[in-house]
This record gives C-alpha cells, sequence and structure tokens, in this order.
DNA sequence: TTTGGAATGTTGTATATACATTACCAGTTA
DNA sequence: TAACTGGTAATGTATATACAACATTCCAAA
C-alpha cells in the first residue's frame, strides 16, 4: 500500500471506531510527517484526501478536524432517459407530443424567472424503451437562451442533448415526488389504468440564468435509480 | 487566481465550447508545465482534480483525455430521516409498530445473503414530522452481523444510528418507485384514502457481509429529496 | 479593561527532483 | 506472421524546501 493510504487507513480507523468524534481535531500534517516518518507533502495529501471524501473538515490557521457525521447522506444518480436506455442495451424512441410557444403559466414563469404571462417554449415527448413508453417528458424552455428550441427535431436527439450543446449547464436542481397521473398524462403514457408514477422536476441553469424546468412521469412498476456507492452512507 | 485554477479554467473552456470533442488527448502534465511556465506538480495538480471531477480520464503510461460525456449523470442526496426532519428545524418523534424475529420471507433471505428460511430481525416504525407520518421504515435485519438488534430503544435513536455505532457501512444500494400504499400501510401512515407513495429499498452492506433491507414509504405529497450540484448534470 | 500587535502553529500554494509503473510503438527475432 | 525486446513518454508516488495566508494565543501598551 502506498505510504498516503496508510495514514489514511490509520485515520479512517480512528473515525469509525467511534476512538475520534465528531469534531475531535486530527493531528497536524507535520506531527502526522513525524509520526509516520514520511515528508509533509505526503501527510498532506492523506489529510487532503479524506476532506475530499468528506470525513474531515480543515482550516487553514486552525487546523483538521473529524467531520459531522450528522450530514451523511448517500447519492443517488439519474441519467437522461435516453442513455439509461443504451445502457441496458435497449430500443429507444421517442415521439414528439406537442410543440408549441405559449404564455408562461405562473409557476413556470417563475421556475424560469422571467416576468408573469412571457412567451415560453413548451414541448412534450414520450420515450419509448423497447416500444413501450416508460417516459413523459414535459419541458418549458427560456425562449431568451435557447431561441431555436422548436426548430429541432426530437425524433432524431432528445432535448437534452440539444440543449447541452447550445447551453453549458452548471447547476441542476431536482425534485422527486409520487403521484397518480391526470387523463392527459395517462394518454400519453399509453395507460389504461391509473397508476401511481413517479415524477421528477428538474431545473436546470447556465451562466446566463435558468435554462429550462422539464417534468419527467415515468410508470412507477417501471423506473429505477442508479445507486451509488459512497464512504458516508445511510443504513 | 491560484496557477493551477489558471490550467484548471483553460482546459475547462476548451472541453465546454466543444474545441476538444470526447476522448481528446489532453496535453501532458509535461507540456502543460512548459506551456503555462509552472513546475510539473502545479501541471499536474489540475489534471488531477478534473480527473476527480470526471472531466478528464487519466491512464498511466497512456495519458489524460477527455471524458465521455454521455455518463452524464445528476446526483441527488437522500439523507436519514432525522436529519432531515431536525435541518428543517421540525420535531422528529418515532413509533415502534412491530419489532419481530420472524423466518425471512424468500425475497428477504436472498437480499439479505441467507439460506431460505433463515430467521432475520424485523422492525417496523413510523417516523412523525411535526406530529404527521411522514415515513414508514420496513427493515429487515442480518441477526449474524446485529443480534441486539431487537434490544434497542428506538424511540429515542433510530435504527439508522444504531446500525451505523454496531457496524460501519462500505456500500449502499437503491431503488426507487412509486407505489399504491398496501392497507397496512396506510394505517401505519395515517392515511385515510389510497395516496401514490414513494419507496426507496436500500440495502446496506459492511465489510462482514449484506446488513439490513430496509424499504422506506413516504405519501406522494411529503416528500423531497435535496439536489446536488455537479459539473455534469442533465438537462 | 480593552486594544493592538507580535509570536507561533496550521493549512494552502508552488517548485525542483527522483524514481517507479505502465502503455505504446518500432524494430528485431524466431 | 507472430512473439519478443527495448526505448520513450506518460502518469503515480514520494521527498525536501520555501513562502503565503490565516487562526489563535498571549502579552504589553493605552
Amino acid at each position: 500500500m502506498a505510504k498516503f493510504a496508510t495514514i489514511k487507513e490509520y485515520i479512517y480507523k480512528k473515525i469509525e471506531s467511534g476512538e475520534w468524534p465528531e469534531y475531535h481535531p486530527v493531528s497536524s500534517e507535520n506531527v502526522l510527517a513525524e509520526t509516520f516518518s514520511v515528508s509533509r507533502m505526503t501527510a498532506r495529501r492523506a489529510l487532503q484526501e479524506l476532506s475530499e471524501e468528506g470525513l474531515v473538515t480543515r482550516t487553514r490557521g486552525s487546523g483538521t478536524f473529524v467531520a459531522p457525521l450528522k450530514s451523511q447522506s448517500a447519492l443517488l444518480t439519474i441519467r437522461n432517459i435516453a442513455d439509461e436506455i443504451r445502457l441496458r442495451n435497449h430500443r429507444h424512441h421517442a415521439v414528439v407530443q406537442l410543440l408549441e410557444r405559449v404564455p408562461a403559466p405562473n409557476s413556470i414563469a417563475a421556475a424560469l424567472q422571467l416576468t408573469a404571462g412571457a412567451e415560453v417554449l413548451h414541448s412534450v415527448i414520450t420515450h419509448f424503451e423497447n416500444g413501450q413508453p416508460v417516459q413523459v417528458e414535459d419541458r418549458y424552455v427560456n425562449p431568451d437562451l435557447v431561441p431555436e428550441y422548436l426548430e429541432q427535431n426530437y425524433t432524431q436527439c432528445t432535448p437534452h442533448e440539444y440543449l447541452c450543446e447550445v447551453t453549458p449547464l452548471t447547476e441542476a436542481s431536482h425534485l422527486i415526488e409520487a403521484v397518480l397521473p391526470s387523463a392527459q398524462l395517462m394518454k400519453w403514457l399509453e395507460l389504461d389504468e391509473p397508476e401511481p408514477c413517479l415524477q421528477i422536476q428538474r431545473r436546470t441553469s447556465g451562466r446566463e440564468g435558468v435554462v429550462s424546468q422539464a417534468t419527467l412521469t415515468h410508470p412507477g412498476s417501471r423506473f429505477r435509480l442508479g445507486g451509488h456507492m459512497t464512504f458516508k452512507t445511510s443504513h
């Protein structure tokens, strides 16, 4: 094992065993260097990586301390629907249900940081996996940032792919809930009976402002989120 | 701006603008060092951090290349229910509905990697936020790894907190879906009408094997996942 | 008592260097 | 053609050093 990894392991165990509780000071770079007979740079790397992993917090001039474990959290990855499907080696195709320019509903105007009633671009697309509908993508786009959004052919590339080309992303916020689909959604998802659906609202922003707000609806039984391994996670 | 940050910015822009497409080679540490008149270690740091951020991939002996953007994904954080509630400065309390030792149903035995029919520990707990039920935690625990699971008082600390003390976690896998609650679940959640619920199945493993499998059910209208900012994310 | 400032310790950045490990290619050999 | 070999270049690890930036403590002066 590399030396820096040995030091990481040492500190890792102190924290894991509870010997060092939250906010307990961790030996300084210099002390660790001396203790393990390595250079300060090597000791530093161990602390640095532990800090990036969220196990310790570091403050210049003050020192290194065991991070509060309260903020334990698990991470989930949400991929694009098209990628997700291709990843499973399944066929993907899309049907454009709607493509229009409309005055923004109040909630959308607020989300896109536009004045109430301003015109926005609106698309509704159903995504199919092996011929079965698996997602309705209901998206409102800021026309100032993506003026030619409606002029694309979304059976060839997804809105996500087009938007990525046009405006680099800086941030996204998500919201997940379970809902019963409206009659309209049921039609788009080709559902005969109402079935609980998983709905993701995703708002994405670039450097120039909020780009778009998408509502992604999945039939409850056909959706999975990929789990992501982390050191700090929840039982 | 620090020198290593300048180099990161430079490469960042090349990728963002599309000038360097996927798999395009990135200048080597030595070339960057010469170009920017810095030491190799400084150039290295820039590439290292870009690699950690998932923007480039590095292979010893081969070089550094722009990472494929196809794997764009967003990250969501799932916290423990108790932390989540305290984070909102709300009151949390829990009611233990069930605490028993039972033969494992087949699906549970498989999930915990036990032989069919082996005894497992089972708990059902309802979590309340400001007096309203917000989550039913239905959990099966491996008795070999946590023999005293049933002897705890789960109105004082959550199973998550107890399990964290006993067995350090190494991995967790998640699965999210939307469901309609069973009659039993409706009772535990104090629901009068069936309402779509968000269900998370979480399987956690420690070094010695699978620790527990939990099914967390939230009423659809009362659950939120915190969004997590990343550089590479989805529209 | 309060304020100001120096001393000290800690982390952050940067450099120069050495050697180890791996990938790839070109040339050689069987 | 196929397999081996060595050279070159790239990343990975580690060391020693220097200075900058910041936090904390403590002491002296107002």
